[in-house]
DNA sequence: CCTCACGTTGACGTCAAGGGCAAGTCGGCG
DNA sequence: CGCCGACTTGCCCTTGACGTCAACGTGAGG
């Protein structure tokens, strides 16, 4: 139970496979080998496979995760690799931010449609270009 | 300077004039046309093609963000659409929910490279996998 | 009129993240 | 022993969001 082969693994993560066997050719995922060449992952793989996830859903490409994992397990990266980290921190921020606006946007929408009402619907559809002080409405 | 061609609106919105006419092939994005069959847009178009953007990145495909732009430009849904809308917006938020735990990922490393203290560190590894209380640490 | 940058459509290329199939191997069970 | 499901590698296929190239039209300046 300590030891799992690749299906037990996916069922677990909720992957496939082949994206595990993916992961692995990326040089993102590691697995030790049965003598006969099957894959063998201890229970961390699983919390692995989700980490690699997010990571994925954050927009970062296999390289780039190829490069910072090594530095998520050792808990620090050689210096010359702090300005890449940074420049990745901001894109992150970046595309958080984009996608709070766009989450204000939907909110706009569901709050007209579900409570319409026509004096505030102009006050917002006004607003709904600028980002500033919005916050407070969507909230 | 009112109206403006493909080139300009390009330029000024940050994207390739191939990417506005493949917007406009997936009926996201419309313009008028000179009798000659130039592409012509208003000032609008620049913050259109910034909303488009921003959903992309927020992984709406093309498909999806056809559906919901009328309904942001009306500023109200058909109620069968609400549902969808509900789900597009939690999917946002899981995916911004994603991004944050890995930006915390990140500023863990680039916190430990910056200021190794072995003492915090400990700690600070040991929170990784978790995603409350980590908030008033990262920020 | 000529030029030349900018525009048009259409078709094909690319790149990442897997999916799917083929052909063979492994391993546990009756 | 034979069986069968899970595993292996290798290979090509798919999807989305464009890039790129070809072949041609447009329109303002000299």
């Amino acid at each position: 139970m300590q030891n799992m082969r690749i299906g037990e693994l996916a069922a677990r993560a909720h992957v496939s496979t082949r994206a595990l066997r993916y992961y692995e050719e990326q040089g993102i995922l590691h697995s030790e080998r049965t003598p006969s060449g099957q894959r063998v992952y201890g229970e961390a793989a699983v919390e692995r496979v989700r980490l690699i996830q997010h990571l994925y859903s954050a927009g970062l490409a296999s390289r780039t995760i190829a490069l910072i994992l090594p530095c998520v397990d050792t808990g620090h990266a050689p210096p010359e690799m702090l300005s890449s980290l940074h420049t990745e921190r901001d894109r992150i921020s970046t595309v958080i931010a984009d996608l709070e606006q766009a989450r204000r946007r939907l909110d706009q929408v569901i709050e007209l449609t579900e409570h319409p009402d026509p004096e505030h619907c102009a006050i917002v559809r006004d607003a709904a270009g600028r980002t500033t002080a919005i916050a407070g409405v969507a909230a």
